[in-house]
DNA sequence: TCCTTACTGCGTATTAGGTACGCTAAATAG
DNA sequence: CTATTTAGCGTACCTAATACGCAGTAAGGA
């Protein structure tokens, strides 16, 4: 068994631990730790998830988590695995385009679930089995491109880079909303009181275009600003594509 | 003075308080202590920014920097806004491609000063100068690209978000670098071993063709990453000017 | 069968950090 | 000179992570 070769705690994601033989039967398993660790987030918001809540909600005490998880942020790294589930499998016959776009879609539905998720640093290359699942669906769709293995890799990154700033920037600012709708809402009058055109010169040309004075729904704005980004960059892709694959 | 309709934090970002008259003379600024709090960030990471620690360095007791500041969140507001410093002017007579791609240069080159900055959740729309002269650096460019303020600006939000996107996982990488290197190194033989090709094919693939096993100095893979998907998004800013501008 | 051993759960205690509260002293307005 | 406003700060409280070690349990071997 050459398991210890592999990083500890990625074998405890793939759940690659030997069993143990002697020793009292755990009442606990990973797994249960970890759902009810993403069930206090998904409630009440990460900063909620603290060892003692979360041992409280199994009806264990505070330290006999530590028995199975390293240590707190060992646990969030799990979480965050866990919480990405299996990417829904890509319809048949779909075009790399098409199916990007539904793969990029797919990661937003499956955060918003949990959005908290963008809270939890990326501590590594994706070696949980759930990223990896997700990495090897948006792979697949490029199978018929003709590009060359590194070429797909660095179109994918590329698009994981731009997923993952949407999903930074949507819930930290989801957050930024829920905490002071007014600072949203008002967004176009403090700049217009702020944004000196002498200082600022474009901005204040948008601010007197009106850009900022529609409010419009908030999550309705965002996901039409992130398909617009989106498409901008399959452009791109396609173009590269064109020219190499 | 109609500041009162301005929400307090972005009033104190711009340092717009009215100056007090009564009282004993603050020996101490809000600048100060911003200073003193990105300074400690920088030497020993966001981690070691205790409100403690921060008044330790200017020899003040910790309840003093409250009287500046509503709370560390607050702080870590300001501490984000002003680490972005201000943008280097824009070289005279650039086009938009080669405007925007210095502008993510500078955007990383700036942060990189700052890790730490990826940490901090944004929370709220870019209301602080510094970020406000950033996003006016990145709308200047356009303006003789012809496109609508709007469509402007919804270019500029997809660069950000690629680019926050970089930031926030170039940084969290590099952080799981150096805490744990091994986990960079042998990614290529962990996914051999772990990316079982019947449930992961296409990576199965990718790590067959040996993408995986060069090692590569990190920051540089990092940055020619960066680079390729900034070019891909770039060329499809040009497909939509050419059709829209 | 019984003892050894590896293991689980957990109580205790330590350390660290955020911040509410209220006191004291300073500066200025009247 | 007195009232008012404000700065600095000591104290205290609360929450949280986690090191340490004990006690009880289940398998394996004698």
């Amino acid at each position: 068994m050459d398991n210890d070769e592999l990083p500890a705690d990625v074998a405890l994601m793939w759940r690659l631990r030997e069993t143990p033989r002697r020793g009292p039967k755990p009442s606990l398993t990973l797994d249960d730790i970890v759902t009810a660790a993403i069930a206090l987030a998904d409630a009440e918001g990460l900063a909620a998830v603290s060892m003692a809540r979360v041992a409280e909600r199994l009806g264990n005490s505070t330290m006999a988590l530590y028995r199975h998880v390293k240590s707190k942020d060992d646990l969030l790294v799990m979480m965050s695995d866990a919480a990405l589930e299996r990417p829904e499998p890509m319809p048949d016959g779909v075009d790399w385009r098409t199916g990007l776009t539904f793969w990029a879609d797919g990661v937003l539905t499956a955060i918003r679930r949990h959005p908290w998720y963008a809270q939890v640093p990326i501590s590594g290359p994706p070696a949980g089995p759930n990223n990896l699942a997700w990495f090897d669906s948006a792979l697949g769709v490029l199978q018929d491109t003709g590009l060359p293995e590194e070429a797909k890799v660095g179109v994918v990154m590329g698009l994981i880079t731009y997923v993952q700033g949407e999903i930074r920037m949507a819930f930290d600012l989801a957050a930024g909303y829920a905490e002071n709708p007014d600072a949203f809402q008002r967004f176009g009058s403090t700049l217009r009181r702020v944004a000196d055109p002498r200082v600022y010169p474009a901005v204040a040309r948008t601010v007197e275009a009106g850009v900022f004075d529609e409010v419009g729904s908030f999550e309705e704005d965002n996901e039409a600003d992130f398909d617009f980004g989106l498409q901008l960059y399959l452009d791109g892709v396609a173009a590269f594509i064109d020219r190499v694959g």
